[in-house]
DNA sequence: CTTGCCCCTGACGCGCGGGGCAGGGGTTAG
DNA sequence: CTAACCCCTGCCCCGCGCGTCAGGGGCAAG
């Protein structure tokens, strides 16, 4: 029952490449898996999970270093549950509030030079082409 | 009068660096410059104020690559002439207009997809901190 | 002549999220 | 047993506009 799989497989699973799970293994996105014998990594249907989870967020702009920060809270936010959370008191998810806050500021600050330098750049190609 | 210089003079004239006069000559934004005897380079003042020039666009977000590929009209941005640029038909400075609207449309598709990810973060802010 | 600043070339570093090798070994169907 | 994949580690590659050495030579003042 989607028991245990190879790297190929879990990624693939998860949308991704193997060289993507290594690379997340090697920042701390995800904690080293179980290996064969032989030593080739093996994973569960969680990992797949929570590989999702690390995508939606780096999707959503989050570096691969905040989420490193904060990557024993990642399993949390994998079964989306409101409840489980506000149980938990101030342990649950939120803990993702202040770095997802300074990325919208870094955005907002991002998007504002690039809106000066459209406009500046505008007011030159009158300058320059006419 | 303001005569030949050498490279840090020059780049210090025009805001900037020695290393970064050897960079826009080695991408082909300045013409190899007459050097002395003992293989130093050697500058005018309208090198300098073409450098002021590639600043001035560099910094209104045209690439380096834009700039090389036309790189012999540089100068002729240099005196700033409505009058001079009329006068030589299709062949004025209007050679930057679609590097610059290209340019503007790069910026505007980046805005909008900065934008985008801003509204999905600040959506996805409620679901995680709630 | 020496001191101290300037210049030369060539090469690597950066930030970010991986991609793409090379050189070796595992694994499984035929 | 062998072919055809898969996996392992470790390393360099990307884009961009330079910054920053490293290891050598030039140039003007005292």
């Amino acid at each position: 029952m989607t028991g245990r799989m190879r790297i190929g497989d879990a990624a693939a699973a998860a949308g991704t490449t193997p060289r993507a799970l290594r690379f997340y293994e090697e920042r701390g996105l995800l904690p080293p898996p179980v290996r064969t014998a032989a030593g080739q990594r093996e994973y569960g249907p969680d990992t797949v999970t929570r590989v999702r989870v690390i995508r939606a967020l780096l999707a959503l702009g989050l570096t691969v270093e905040d989420l490193a920060s904060r990557a024993h809270r990642l399993d949390l936010l994998a079964a989306d549950p409101p409840r489980s959370c506000a149980s938990e008191g101030d342990f649950g998810p939120d803990t993702f509030a202040p770095v997802i806050e300074q990325r919208l500021a870094a955005l907002d600050a991002e998007i504002a030079r690039l809106t000066r330098l459209r406009e500046a750049l505008a007011r030159h190609t009158g300058t320059v082409e006419a």
